[in-house]
DNA sequence: CCGTTTTATATCGGGGTACGATATGTCTGT
DNA sequence: ACAGACATATCGTACCCCGATATAAAACGG
């Protein structure tokens, strides 16, 4: 097993790494605020529309899929729907959840981010094999 | 080529990504802190043992690697030679530059992360992997 | 069912990091 | 040797996240 010492080999190949990924975080952040919305924003929005259950998520799930605390999943989400990018209705079933849907604003501009997205995404996947590839 | 529309489970994919994405920053900036080093701090170490070139970087090339502007490597090179982390020295065949190294205590400490981040990157990998292939 | 504990959301003050605008020093070409 | 380009540095500002704390609703035990 290839484990205990790093080879300058291996310094270059977590490098490059961390590079692939800033160069593919500055495309998304540019994109987003060409689009009007900050990066967090555009991450709200990604993790509201792929949101997996079947209802809508509450505050905390966000917190959660965007590895927040949930006092900072709160400060955004306020900020969005001020931005008329989410809208957040009160859970029937338990008055202290906060559901959090998109507004039709929200959609139509996470549907353009994410197009572009998807394309940049396909560009990467292959870089980073390339790269990872290095570690063993 | 699969192209113009974005399926619910497009969406979902790129959620996925992300959310793996932040959860292996996550651990990243954990490990960091442990280490006594900012998550900033780290990536100027790694960044600058990673450098490929024959002579040690200077801090506009930091900059590049890590998708800053001049002025903030600026003042993360110097925080980090505030911690002993790394030492500047002025280029002797060009005295606007000043080449970055990382000190005895920046190697240690630099050798223990990249450690536990090579073994957590091949599980970030597969787990990657399997993510993307549904781009298609 | 009533009081205690747990869960979910919200508020406030503070800190770290990056940025824009700007300044200073160094090199390069003609 | 001087104009323009380049590299680094300084200063004030803004954003985003966090810790500590507060309020409200649900769940639970006796």
């Amino acid at each position: 097993m290839s484990s205990r010492p790093l080879s300058p080999a291996d310094y270059r190949t977590l490098a490059q790494f961390r590079y692939a990924l800033r160069v593919f975080q500055r495309f998304s952040e540019d994109a987003a605020r060409s689009a009007g919305v900050t990066p967090s924003q555009h991450q709200l929005m990604l993790a509201i529309k792929g949101w997996g259950g079947s209802e809508d998520p509450a505050v905390g799930d966000l917190a959660e899929v965007l590895q927040l605390k949930h006092h900072s999943a709160v400060e955004l989400v306020q900020r969005a729907a001020q931005a008329d990018l989410v809208i957040a209705s009160t859970d029937p079933d338990d008055a202290r959840r906060q559901l959090i849907t998109l507004t039709e604003k929200g959609e139509e501009i996470l549907a353009s981010l994410s197009l572009t997205h998807r394309d940049e995404l396909r560009r990467f996947r292959s870089e980073m094999a390339d790269i990872l590839d290095e570690l063993g």
